[in-house]
DNA sequence: CATGGTGGCATTTTT
DNA sequence: TGCCACCATG
């Protein structure tokens, strides 16, 4: 199996998944179900209500064409948000159609994009090798543009116009177009940004996200012979989670499909809440005037949840104006009642959800069956706390990538500077990391450089370097990794780059507690790099892949930390924790809705927008629908001072009751555990708590939640909590394995180097000189003497494999004895 | 001229 | 909590 975290989540509908292996493609398909996926040619609408079998129509109708119709599977190209939604698609394919299904072509958008451009990118101006810049080098570069134009950041925040240019590329508008449409000086500034950020990623060879969509369509466009040539080799588009694309998205597939119109759409117009990225709903409520006769199939009939939880998600959902009606019906029983819970503050509220959770477990649940839900990611600092307190094992999806750890970056930014030396983001970044001397001026000095001569700054660089010691240095590393990249196996090589820049060793040297773990993440890196090595790539064409594959890597695909289990293939379960918008396409036997408040939900920051309320309020459908058996729904009565809203939406950190919680018939809500709050229920009024009493607090103390009624408590860091239940280290090298490899290469066996990891690392009082050690990167050598002790002690050896003689630091090097 | 420490400040949602 | 700007130091 690809990863064992998509057995953790069961999708939209795995409840049905086991019948899947049935020979005949429409056993067990609901009619509309089956209509769909029988559907000939032409297009075809499929609006696939929560929990109501999307993935399975989906499957199915690919299936059948393969199979039913003989199209070959070269033809389709089915397109998803996520790659683990494609992933997913992929292996359900697999059990459905074989080796018949090898040659689908199942993809995100980005994905698509990015391949297409990788062939067709020159027609643009840009190399086919250009870089992908994400999020932190955009704003890098957005950076210097405001500063060349001396554009006043305190009136015009840079997150103005990151957002604006986000917003033009979704829609399909060019530089040119956005300062002509401008009808403000704020629009002209946004403009002229625009234009300006374009020519320097250009010169850098760098498209960011939106650029991997809005270029392919460009090339769709206006290269005649591309389109032909895709439009011939594909016949059927099949487009996931439709409400969710934007105008360039929609332009794409539009494009693609437009002379066959053999297009299948499947979406959920009360399900669109990506909104601010740019989806627009119209895509869904408009489709049937761009395609005429098209065919609309809905899918009503719900395989999830109990009665009580879609007649609660029904009742939220329909108070919005712009959507198709429909409503979810089940089979099944009506279930149990909602369970609330008011905290006092968001630990209480912690405190609740965590043992709740404990109970769950005793009565026979698996973590893995268990979620917590919030619409903002701040909102996960109590509940981490309180779930290591608990010594409950979870997995934070979103949040902090892997990937995006510093030191990970840091090291990688090396690897983008060999593979594109016009990536001045990734030169910036690690021209002085580590630390060596060259600062703002030398820096100026290169930038200067390169302007005059309209060369990149690593090629600039190596002009200063003339009367520049610590540039010159600089330069001579690049030459050396460079040429080391060209003998040197990923894995070694990648060893190679944080021993040689002393990226490693002096993280070794610091007294910082993180350091260790950092140093961990970078072998964890390592080891990445090595499973990556094929036999048949050049080490340059692996970290080219090791690049684009990190670049599309989203939240979704990864938790943001690891429970660090010590064997892989028997990872505990764990409970997940994730925003309303990542849950979106999972389902969950119990769901905890944590945070259902005014500011927070809806957001404060949509409160003054009916368009933006909408969408908050499709926010909580989407969180309700996660449900399949139990639905617990709390809220707080105090948020800590940062917690969105604190001040901007309701008044004072007092907080009241979510507007969406009070359309749930309070009938179907039963109060859990709220002996502390009285006078209130879940959807009306401010509880009082009975804490005011200052003598009752230490009366409380054997109550499973009293340790949060004190608000000065000091809860242990990340650091204090076993390391088994701390989400914050190491991803495991099982996981990024999957992330990364491509599907057709993932029976590939990894190659542990046993002979290194089976033995402890050898004492600094065993490396005397003449003794044969093996390190994890170099190999074998034999060791030629040592200097210094303790932290700074360095061993020089001898590798077989290298004709000088190397100096490392003992306490990072790992050796071991040969 | 580079570096490291300190204090102030902001925090929706993400391919 | 985490990032950035500023300041004192080498």
């Amino acid at each position: 199996m690809f990863n064992d975290h998509a057995q953790m989540f069961s999708s939209d509908d795995s409840s049905q998944h086991q019948e899947e292996l049935s020979r005949d493609l429409l056993e067990g398909l609901n009619e509309p179900q089956a209509q769909a996926v029988v559907h000939g040619d032409g297009p075809i609408l499929v609006l696939a209500g929560a929990g109501s079998g999307k993935t399975r129509v989906l499957t199915h109708r690919v299936a059948q064409l393969v199979k039913e119709h003989g199209v070959p599977s070269s033809r389709i190209l089915a397109v998803t948000f996520t790659n683990k939604a494609a992933q997913e698609m992929r292996e359900r394919l697999h059990s459905l159609l074989g080796t018949d299904g090898e040659k689908l072509w199942i993809t995100t958008f980005h994905s698509a994009g990015l391949r297409m451009l990788r062939f067709e990118a020159a027609r643009l101006g840009y190399s086919n090798q250009f870089v992908i810049y994400d999020d932190q080098d955009t704003k890098g570069v957005l950076k210097q543009v405001i500063k060349e134009l001396n554009i006043n950041d305190d009136r015009y925040p840079l997150d103005t116009f990151s957002r604006a240019i986000d917003r033009f590329k979704n829609n399909y508008i060019f530089p040119a177009q956005a300062a002509k449409d401008a009808s403000s000086v704020e629009a002209d500034l946004q403009a002229q940004v625009y234009d300006r950020y374009q020519k320097v990623l250009l010169e850098a060879n760098a498209m960011d996200f939106g650029d991997l969509l809005v270029n392919a369509v460009r090339i769709l466009r206006e290269f005649p012979d591309v389109l032909e040539y895709y439009r011939r080799t594909l016949h059927y588009v099949l487009v996931d989670e439709f409400q969710d694309t934007n105008k360039v998205q929609y332009m794409f597939i539009r494009l693609l499909a437009e002379p066959r119109r053999n297009l299948f759409v499947v979406g959920d117009d009360d399900q669109s809440i990506y909104g601010f990225r740019g989806a627009t709903i119209s895509n869904i409520l408009e489709f049937e005037k761009d395609f005429p006769n098209t065919k609309v199939v809905k899918l009503e009939q719900n395989y999830r949840s109990t009665g009580t939880i879609l007649n609660a998600a029904h009742a939220v959902i329909e108070k919005n104006k712009s959507r198709k009606a429909k409503k979810l019906w089940t089979a099944g029983g009506e279930g149990d009642q909602l369970r609330t819970f008011i905290g006092y503050d968001e630990n209480q509220e912690a405190e609740f959800i965590t043992s709740e959770i404990r109970k769950l477990v005793t009565q026979g649940f698996k973590y893995s069956e268990l979620a917590i839900l919030y619409r903002t990611n701040a909102q996960t600092r109590a509940l981490e706390e309180s779930l290591v307190r608990g010594k409950i094992p979870y997995k934070i999806y979103g949040g902090l990538k892997f990937f995006d750890r510093k030191e990970v970056k840091d090291i990688l930014g090396y690897v983008r500077l060999l593979v594109n030396p016009a990536d001045n983001q990734a030169f910036q970044r690690v021209v002085n990391t580590p630390p060596r001397g060259i600062g703002a001026q030398a820096l100026q000095a290169i930038a200067d450089e390169a302007r005059a001569t309209s060369m990149p700054f690593l090629h600039a660089s190596v002009t200063v370097a003339r009367s520049n010691k610590s540039i010159q240095k600089f330069v001579e590393l690049m030459g050396e990794l460079k040429q080391a990249s060209q003998t040197m196996k990923l894995g070694e090589f990648l060893g190679f780059i944080v021993e040689k820049t002393e990226y490693g060793p002096r993280l070794a040297a610091m007294k910082d507690p993180t350091a260790h773990s950092r140093i961990e993440n970078l072998q964890e890196l390592e080891s990445l790099g090595r499973t990556m090595e094929r036999p048949d790539s050049t080490t340059e064409q692996v970290m080219k892949d090791l690049l684009d594959r990190i670049s599309l890597t989203s939240s979704a695909d990864v938790p943001a930390g690891e429970t660090g289990a010590q064997d892989p293939n028997q990872k505990p379960e764990t409970v997940s924790l994730m925003t309303l918008h990542l849950a979106k396409g999972l389902e969950f036997p119990v769901v905890f809705f944590a945070g259902l408040e005014e500011g927070l939900l809806p957001h404060y920051r949509s409160l003054d927008d009916a368009v933006g309320l909408e969408e908050e309020r499709r926010l909580c459908y989407v969180g309700i629908t996660r449900a399949m058996k139990l639905l617990y729904l709390s809220r707080a009565h105090n948020r800590g001072m940062f917690a969105a809203g604190g001040s901007a939406g309701s008044s004072g950190g007092v907080r009241i009751v979510s507007r969406f919680a009070k359309d749930i018939d309070p009938k179907s809500l039963v109060a859990v555990a709220t002996e502390r709050s009285q006078g209130a229920t879940f959807i009306e009024g401010y509880p009082k708590f009975s804490f005011d009493d200052e003598d009752e607090i230490d009366t409380r103390v054997e109550d499973d939640y009293s340790n949060t009624w004190r608000r000065k408590k000091k809860y242990p860091s990340h650091n204090d909590a076993e390391p088994s239940y701390s989400s914050k280290t190491n991803v495991s090298l099982d996981q990024l394995r999957s992330m990364l490899m491509p599907a057709d290469s993932m029976k590939q066996e990894p190659t542990t180097p046993k002979e290194y990891f089976g033995k402890p690392s050898a004492a600094l009082e065993e490396l005397v000189e003449g003794v044969e050690v093996i390190h994890p990167t170099f190999g074998k050598g034999r060791v030629e003497g040592i200097k210094g002790s303790g932290n700074s002690a360095n061993v020089t050896i001898k590798f077989e494999s290298f004709d000088e003689p190397k100096k490392l630091v003992f306490r990072f090097a790992k050796l071991v004895l040969a």
